[in-house]
This record gives C-alpha cells, structure tokens and sequence, in this order.
DNA sequence: TCTGGGGTCCTAGGACCC
DNA sequence: TCTGGGGTCCTAGGACCC
C-alpha cells in the first residue's frame, strides 16, 4: 500500500523574510530582519542573507545589528503573511485534500491518492515548488519520505529552497550522517546530553541502544527516536485538529507588582483569552499563570476548578489569586519581567452553559456577579467588538500599550488556528 | 544590555480511592 | 498495628516546536 515516499512536508523559506522581499524588490538579496531593531526588540525572522552572518529568529535586535551592520530591519506585515500564508495552503490543497497544516508556513501532506494524477512523489513535489513559485511568489522546500518524521528532516535538509526525497530503503544511508538535532524533539539541552556522550549524528544514536538513549533523554523522547529508527514513525496525517490550551502573554520589561498594573495585565490577558474561547465555543477547568522573574526564572501555579469557566472576570480574579501566590513564594522584592495566563482542560461549551444556567452556582466568586450575570457582559462586549472592531472596548490596554511588545497582528499570527 | 508570543507533550511527586 | 497494588487526578517544572 504505501510503499512510496508519499507523505510530503512542505516548508516555506525563511517565510517572513521572504514575504518582504516579494513585497518589496528593493530588499531582494539584501540581509533582512522582520522585527526587532538595533536598540531592542526581538528578530522574529531573517533572511537567508542576514542568517549567512549567524543572524536567527528570537535574537534581540542589538546582537543581530551587532553580527550583521548593513542589516535592514523591517517592521512585518502581517496580514500580508496570513494571506499568503493561506495562498500556499490552496496550492497544496489542489493537490490532495489530505493536507495538515502545522503552522502559517509548514504541512504534511499525504499525496499516495494523487500519484495516479501527478506521478511519484518527486514529481509532485517539484510541481508543488513550481506552482507555489509562479503563483505566490515564494520559495519553499519540500521533503518526501515514508513517514512524517522523515519527511520533515528531509525539507529541513532540503532548505533553501529544495527537494529531497527519501527513497524507501535509502534511510539509513540518508539519515546516518545528520546531525542528532535535526530530528524531531532533540533540542539544545538534548543535542547537549548526547554531545556529552560521544552522540552526535543520527547513525551515532542509532547505533547506541535504546535503554541507554532513555536514560539520557527520558522515556517518551527514547520510545519516540527508536520507532523512528525502526521505521515505524507515525504517517497518518490528520486533516483536524482541536486545541487543547488557549493562552496569552506579555512581557512587561522589569517592575515591581503592584496591585493596580498586576490587575490591569491580567484583566487584559484573560480578556483576550477568554474571547477566543468563546470565539471557539470552548471553556476550561484549568486556569494556570506563570511569572517570570528577572533573570529568566519563570514560576507557574495553576487551579481546577469544578466546572469550566470561559468569562472575562473569573478569569481573571482566579489569575490573579495564582499571580500572588507565586509571587508570595518569591524572594521579597523579586521584580517581574513577564505574565501569562492559560486556560486547559477544555470542554465544549455550549452544554455546559445550559447547565450553568440552570443551576448557576459556579466555583470562585469573590466578586458579585452570578456566572450568567458575567457571561452577559462578555456577550454584549463581544458584540460591540464584532461590530467596531477588537479595540472598541477591552481591560487595561493602556498598562500595556505604554511598553508596547508586539503588534496585535503578530499575535493574532502566533495563535494557532490557522 | 539579556531574550516575543502561541502552543504541545512529558515527568514526577502527592493526594485520594478502592 | 505497620501495611499491597493499581488507578486517576492535580500541580509544578521542563524541553521543545513554530
């Protein structure tokens, strides 16, 4: 049955980076930067020309400055890259419907009903590089092998702006010399592990047995790296999938908490998360904050509740009693950096508010209003939303907007419903 | 002059139940 | 009177991915 190289992974090139050089033709071979700036900010991406002088995404912008000085930085568009983004979904989706997108700019495709259409493998996946160029205008590589797995380390290999197919039988051949990083769930602090032992190519774990990799790397990454190297890797790809967290975040430079700006971030945090939410039909049970203090060291303290909660303001009175007890626990006077909240545990919604409504005695209500009572509030806000747009009314933005971090866009971007 | 924002999955200990 | 074994759920932390 599928006894080709018929599972695809397709991955666009630097995406961002490349989206501005489509966009604007004076950047075209120039080392670019989206995001960040040489006084502060992070790089979100880099172009194939700023990463030959080591310039990668997640960099602060005075290091990549530093390493490249003729580095042009952009600030993104991002709209233009969600509908682009989407443009090379089509290309894809005209191929085969058996498409699974794992981000704005990667899929897994399973072409093993269009080769009677297109030919092998190889041929498809040279039309797909073709079509997505002439069409969209941007390049974008694609690995073909006999499982995800290896079909996504084939495009990794395959990058810049290739094609690497991976013959049944040549696996081995193929994967041996790769370095161990390249494979799915080995990152630094794992790469480091095996360095530490002599381990460093993807024949040099193969060959090591499969007790001692789990000691190194703990069971679950073990089991998953020796199915890999028995070939006996996942490669069903899944056309749906549901979300099993929705959070938000925001860096806030170095202060001290206080009550009034620790309420005001997480009334806009829990406002943002919990409209998506209800955007999605979906509450949670599991309300988790995490504090990062200065010096990176983050802090998370997390709560069940009874029933799923999907509201603005219980959101927030919960996030807010985890905020002080992780900061309690801290060292007095410990400055803070970062706050997020996160909701799991999600259930659908739309039962459990007919419940709720009918007996709407709900868990943490230290403030007045009932579960129904909350929940008009959200309803009207998000109408008014939808009607003028996402800022007509909201918590706290201006605590936030006076360090303006990201643009909403690029935050709309990272959420994953894609 | 330190590092964005959105996720997933795993581990390990403890509580609790039968 | 000193103790089994298994299962589930919760919490906190960590690694990793895009």
């Amino acid at each position: 049955m599928d006894s080709g190289a018929t599972i695809l992974h397709a991955d666009l090139d630097a995406f961002y980076a490349s989206v501005e050089q489509l966009l604007d033709p004076a950047l075209r071979g120039r080392p670019v930067a989206v995001g960040g700036g040489p006084t502060g900010g992070v790089v979100l991406a880099a172009s194939y020309e700023a990463k030959a002088y080591g310039v990668q995404g997640g960099m602060p912008g005075w290091r990549a400055a530093r390493l490249c000085p003729e580095l042009v930085f952009v600030g993104g568009h991002f709209g233009e890259y969600r509908r682009l983004g989407d443009d090379v979904m089509a290309v894809l989706a005209d191929v085969t419907p058996v498409v699974q997108r794992i981000s704005i700019d990667e899929a897994f495709l399973d072409v093993s009903g269009a080769t009677h259409l297109f030919g092998p493998p190889a041929a498809i996946g040279a039309m797909i590089r073709e079509r997505v160029r002439a069409q969209v205008g941007l390049p974008i590589s694609v690995g073909a092998a006999r499982t995800k797995h290896l079909a996504k380390i084939a495009s990794q290999v395959a990058k810049p702006d290739g094609l690497v197919v991976v013959e049944p039988g040549s696996e081995r051949d193929f994967l041996d010399p790769l370095p161990v990083g390249l494979v799915w769930g080995v990152g630094p602090v794992n790469a480091q592990r095996l360095a530490d032992r002599g381990i460093r190519t993807i024949g040099e774990l193969a060959a090591t047995p499969s007790s001692a990799v789990e000691r190194i790397l703990g069971h679950a990454v073990g089991r998953k790296l020796s199915a890999m190297a028995h070939d006996e890797d996942p490669r069903r790809v899944h056309t749906v999938q549901r979300a099993r967290s929705v959070g938000a975040q925001s860096a806030l430079g170095r202060r001290r908490p206080d009550v009034a700006s620790v309420r005001a971030v997480l009334a806009h945090l829990a406002d943002r998360v919990s409209r998506r939410l209800r955007d999605k039909g979906l509450a949670g049970r599991t309300i988790t904050v995490r504090v990062r203090f200065v010096g990176m060291q983050s802090v998370t303290r997390s709560r069940t509740l009874a029933q799923p909660v999907a509201t603005t303001l219980t959101l927030t009175e919960v996030a807010e009693r985890l905020v002080w007890s992780a900061v309690d626990d801290a060292p007095r006077g410990s400055e803070i950096t970062l706050l997020a909240v996160s909701v799991s545990n999600l259930a659908d919604q739309r039962a459990i508010q007919l419940e709720l409504d009918l007996r709407p005695d709900e868990p943490w209500r230290p403030g007045s209003a009932t579960g129904a009572a909350r929940r008009a509030v959200d309803g009207s806000m998000d109408r008014i939303r939808s009607r003028f747009g996402g800022d007509a009314v909201g918590y706290g933005a201006a605590v936030l907007r006076a360090r303006s971090g990201v643009p909403d866009e690029f935050r709309e971007l990272a959420e994953h419903d894609l």
